[in-house]
DNA sequence: ATTATCTATAGATCTATAGATAATGC
DNA sequence: ATTATCTATAGATCTATAGATAATGC
């Protein structure tokens, strides 16, 4: 099999990035093992060869790859925090960036595929909730240390509650991808401040922080 | 018909709840007539008696309900801006709290309906975007005010996306609800100073609003 | 032998309509 | 006559499996 010619895209793969379309666009349930054989040209019952559990397995590695490289960033980010000593509020506007940019960046706007009622709903699709509320956890721990420096810490929002709020600014950028908007440069840098901000940080610690953060950023990409 | 005894519920309405708690639960795809009349306790055909045009009449209703007494506060909030003279900090306090109250205490977190792909996707929901745009046109409005009076506003996000930024933190309580959580005024307080914080008003002056902005509320509500 | 497709289909839905039934209102 | 339900059902899906086919690899 494996025709040449150019541009040969793995059946599994394009079976998974057409369907992360038709997830994004209809939603999980509005979407058929049919509709997603025929825009990808093969047979329905071809859909299970690849992917034997049918539908949900081709979810749940969707979401997989979707939360992958976030974690992973987590991981890095709070390493390169000990090792250089960096403050926690260039950690924090590094992982929002990096954050907002995957989104922006995700084949289909595949961060739609977080809110289907069905990945909240299917115990299938636990480990990936369990991977969000790890990255929620890293933006309540940086959310705090960032706030902890403010003179007036004593406004700073409980941990739990910060680190929802700072995830949640993040991914406007899903919605916004929804409408049709494209996320730049400008896009990215407001969300990130308005982190900070939350964060208790005043224009000129956001100021600082944006210009140190610009070589881990591009050091991390 | 109309039976008597205690807390007889209009047969019409007792479908639009019992449909809002399985099309936050499951989706709007992933639940059926059927699903929906067995939950009532009556048969599956009498749901047309009822919504002749079926589900999509049932999430048209609901979308109508949850959007309608916030378009009507966004209109006596500024208003009561113009009579009163209340600063638009105030008024963008008032709103955010008013705003997340609603959404803590609509019946099934209905909130969540406003997320469903088929609502984004559908042009029969196209009357509820309008809405939703308005309603961020507002939140756009009197951020921009907000910030405006700020020593350094060239720092000030673009409206559109401001008024983004501040509807989708609001809305992170529709979230917080879905995972179990209360809504309670700690809740309610942070997420309006988040959002006078996000249009760069400082410690103090977020204070001051607070506490002007506990009549107003008192005199909406 | 393995890989990747196909055809065909059972069995289970799901929507929406036709028409019957029964109670209440005038 | 109107309201609100019911039974029954056609017609259209949709999932998942069985088994055939054909190409490639060893």
């Amino acid at each position: 099999m494996v025709g040449g010619q150019r541009s040969w895209i793995a059946p599994r793969e394009e079976i998974l990035d057409v369907a992360a379309g038709l997830f994004v666009e209809r939603g999980f349930a509005a979407t058929s093992t049919r509709d997603i054989a025929e825009a990808v040209g093969i047979r329905q019952a071809s859909i299970y060869y690849h992917f034997p559990s049918g539908k949900e397995e081709i979810l749940g590695d969707l979401l997989q790859r979707s939360i992958r490289p976030t974690l992973d960033r987590i991981e890095k980010i709070e390493f390169l925090g000990a090792e250089t000593g960096a403050a926690p509020g260039v950690l924090l506007y590094v992982l929002v960036v990096l954050d907002v940019r995957t989104l922006a960046r995700a084949p289909r706007n595949a961060g739609v595929l977080a809110r289907l009622p069905e990945v909240q709903r299917k115990e299938v699709f636990g480990p990936f909730g369990a991977a969000r509320d790890e990255l929620k956890a890293a933006y309540a721990r940086l959310g705090t240390q960032v706030a902890a420096t403010h003179p007036n810490a004593a406004m700073t929002p409980d941990s739990n509650l910060l680190g929802t709020l700072l995830l949640q600014l993040v991914e406007v950028v899903i919605g916004m991808r929804s409408d049709g908007h494209r996320i730049n440069q400008t896009i990215e840098a407001t969300v990130a401040a308005s982190c900070l901000r939350v964060c208790l940080a005043d224009q000129a610690r956001i100021d600082d922080v944006a210009t140190r953060a610009v070589d881990l950023i591009g050091a991390l990409e």
